[in-house]
DNA sequence: TTGATAGGCAAGCCGTGACTTGCCTATGGT
DNA sequence: ACCATAGGCAAGTCACGGCTTGCCTATCAA
């Protein structure tokens, strides 16, 4: 549950998965491959960034959509709202100017 | 810097010490120990903590502040809120009802 | 139907991180 | 001065996680 939450956001490359999701949702797996080589230069294979996204799903951080031959990826943020408030439960912050 | 804060929240342990914190701030290396055993049921040595705590020192986490042969250890919420920010920018969630 | 595209499964390598063990330093009480 | 307390340092063990490699399935286009 919320375990999965921060194992899943202990990697560096599938916290870039996410900024790639809230960039741009709903992205397949060689879309987030080729994004991923080109702006950020990791030089990764297609396995590597599919068991990332199978741990970001299985953390309930993405959403999947089976779409013929295609999988769209899509960003959920519920979970992050959730430990976001655990040690901040009095106020929150506010938001960047 | 924000890099560490992932790897530090990783680690249910230091989550733990990190509610303890919030229960009651300023405690010193041998509270943390005897109440994440007793209240926890965790067996772990005290240099097991003792190294969680220097990873949650360095992420910026948690301050600490010597006073004789004492060292308490203080809770920081700022970077915390920061990576709370990096994905929720768009809207604040509501808070939990 | 055939070939190319999009994705999945499974085993294996390897580095990193969590934890222990043993010993050392320093402060404070009596 | 002496001993117990509070904490630090360093090396070593061990399991887990990230990544690769090789092969397999399924969908669309020609």
């Amino acid at each position: 549950m919320a375990e999965d939450v921060f194992k899943a956001l202990a990697d560096p490359t599938r916290r870039r998965i996410l900024d790639e999701l809230t960039e741009r949702d709903g992205q397949t797996l060689f879309e987030i491959c080729t994004r991923l080589v080109t702006k950020h230069g990791l030089g990764l294979s297609r396995q590597a960034i599919s068991q990332h996204l199978a741990v970001l799903e299985s953390a309930g951080l993405v959403r999947s959509r089976r779409q013929g031959r295609y999988k769209f990826h899509d960003l959920n943020t519920e979970p992050l709202e959730r430990i976001a408030n655990r040690w901040l439960r009095s106020d929150r912050p506010e938001s960047t100017p």
